[in-house]
DNA sequence: CGCTAGGTGCAAATGATTTTCACATCAATG
DNA sequence: CATTGATGTGAAAATCATTTGCACCTAGCG
């Protein structure tokens, strides 16, 4: 039992050098459960009294997702957003456009057209986007009056 | 060089009023044929002696869009890239991510996969976007040398 | 023609993300 | 433990695609 300093999700390994700031970012993303920019992120921590520097939120997110812990989508206002991902199959999901509320669906139909297409087409490294957007039933029971974002 | 004068694409009808720059933008998108950014279509029309401003371009291309004319897609970088369409129905593409050669997928399966998604989630007015990209056969073959878009 | 809603094109503004760079921290090593 | 080269951090400036403000045009209808 060595006696290594583990107060932080070894996922922070995964990404290089293990530091407060990573910590603390990890653990918030984790908890956000659901999908969040780095804006966001960044104004969360400092809420939470646990400031971390606007870049250093972007560069751990920009390289968890490279090191395929996050799944990444494209708000339609072109921000990042940003989904912890625990285990290593990528997931596809339903968002709500008003609340945000997600659920993933079942993808495995368009995992195998994917493949499919991929095996017809004759290109290499065939890699795929599938998002589904909507409004969920509570925000479409409510018109317009939804709670904004 | 003669200012082509010219039979306004009818499609100019579908975004406003007919004007010289929108013809011009339009020709030159169809012509693109293939998705195009709009910076890029600027400067060729610039390359083309047919300059048209920036801001016209945008305008054109997001009033298109909007419109129903035109497909479009994010860039890996975040661009926005867009692909006219002559029809109604939109299409899914599978794209060279070396030299930008595209092809139209067979998207029956996810349309109907979407749709069923769509049917049993609860969500209203679900939409979805799906991209294929790869490494064509060509640029596959050839190195990294592979010709630029 | 004459008028006006709608267009155009600069330049400046936005806004998300990236980079710069001086300074702090990590972690391996002796 | 102290040293030290590799890494990480953050505030501010830089990027970059896209939007907008605004003074100036122009379709297009009567
Ligand atoms: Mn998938
Ligand atoms: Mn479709
Ligand atoms: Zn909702
Ligand atoms: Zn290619």
């Amino acid at each position: 039992m060595a006696r290594t300093r583990q107060r932080t999700p070894n996922e922070v390994a995964l990404i290089g050098r293990h530091t407060q700031q990573r910590s603390v970012v990890l653990a918030a993303f984790i908890r956000a459960d659901g999908f969040v920019g780095a804006q966001a992120l960044h104004s969360q921590l400092a809420a939470d009294g646990t400031p971390v520097g606007l870049s250093t939120v972007y560069r751990t997110l920009t390289r968890l997702a490279d090191a395929g812990r996050a799944d990444l989508v494209r708000d339609p206002g072109g921000e990042r957003l940003f989904r912890y991902r625990p285990g290593p199959d990528h997931r596809h999901y339903l968002i709500c456009t008003e609340c945000g509320l997600n659920r993933p669906v079942d993808s495995g139909p368009i995992e195998d057209w994917a493949d499919g297409i991929a095996q017809d087409s004759g290109f290499a490294h065939v890699r795929h986007t599938v998002e589904l957007s909507g409004v969920c039933p509570d925000c479409g029971r409510a018109p317009a009056t939804a709670e904004r974002r």
